[in-house]
DNA sequence: AGTAATAATAGGAATTATTACTATTTAATA
DNA sequence: TATTAAATAGTAATAATTCCTATTATTACT
C-alpha cells in the first residue's frame, strides 16, 4: 500500500473521534483539509484501512460506520441521539466459550445494544 | 390497519420460511401470487407487519431481513453460504443482566456470530 | 345493497449509500 | 530524472429503500 495524503488524513480522522463516524462525516472533514477530495477516495481507503486491519467497520442498521478500535468490544445504540457508544460486555473467556458453543468456526461477534442514553432519562 | 390481500399474501411468506428472506426474495415470491404486486407494497406492508410486532427486522451488514420469529434470539451468519441461522446464547437472566448493567434503557439486544457454517468443514 | 370516506395499491420517480469507471496525477524506485 | 503502477478526482452506475400520485378496494354507514 502506497502512501498517500488523502489516506493519511482519513485515518486521522477516524482516530480522531470517538463517534463512530459514517463515511460522510469523514468525507465533510476531509473536505475541510483537502478541498477536492472525492466521495470515491473516501470509501476506497476505508476499504483499505479496514483490510490493512487499521480501523474497523460496523453496520449501524443499512450504514456503515468506522472505528479505530481494534479490540473485540460492544456497541450502544441510543435510539434518541444516535450515540454509539463503546462497551466491554464480556470478557474474552465468555467470547470463546461462544464461538465454540456451536458447529461454527466463529470470526467475530458482533453485538448491539439498542435503546436510550443516560442523556434523556 | 385494514385487511389487504397484499398484506396476507407477504405475511404469509415470511411465516413460510426460516431462511430470513430479503424484501426483494420476498417480493419474488409474492408476484407468483398477485403478478403486478409492487416493490413499494413490499416494503411498506414489511413495515407495518414489523410496527404490528407481527415480524422482526435484521440487519444482514447493509441489507434488512425479515424474521417471524418474536422471540428474543440471536443469529449465526455463515460468510461462505451467506446462511442466517437462528441460535439462543443466553437465557433471559443473562440478558437481563446485560440490560441493567449500563446506565442506559435497553430494548433490544442484537447479536450475530460471523463465521462459517458446518457445511463447508 | 348502495354510497361515502379513506386506507392501500401499482407504477414510477427520487433518494441514499456505495461501487465502478477512466483519464490524469503522484509516489516509489531504477 | 524517467519509468511504472498505484492512487486520485470527477462522474456515472448500482442497489436498497422511500416517496409520490392517480386509481382501487375495504370498511362503515345508510
Amino acid at each position: 500500500m502506497r502512501y498517500s495524503h488523502q489516506r493519511e488524513a482519513i485515518q486521522e480522522i477516524v482516530y480522531g473521534t470517538n463517534a463512530h463516524p459514517t463515511a460522510d462525516w469523514i468525507f465533510q472533514k476531509a473536505k475541510a483539509k483537502i478541498p477536492n477530495i472525492s466521495m470515491g477516495t473516501v470509501y476506497r481507503n476505508l476499504k483499505q484501512l479496514e483490510d490493512a486491519k487499521l480501523i474497523k467497520s460496523i453496520y449501524d442498521g443499512n450504514i456503515a460506520r468506522y472505528d479505530w478500535n481494534k479490540e473485540p468490544h460492544d456497541h450502544l445504540k441510543c435510539k434518541v441521539c444516535g450515540d454509539f457508544i463503546d462497551v466491554q460486555l464480556f470478557d474474552d473467556a465468555i467470547r470463546t466459550r461462544i464461538k465454540k458453543q456451536y458447529k461454527f468456526e466463529a470470526d467475530d461477534v458482533v453485538m448491539t445494544i439498542i435503546g436510550t442514553c443516560h442523556k434523556h432519562t
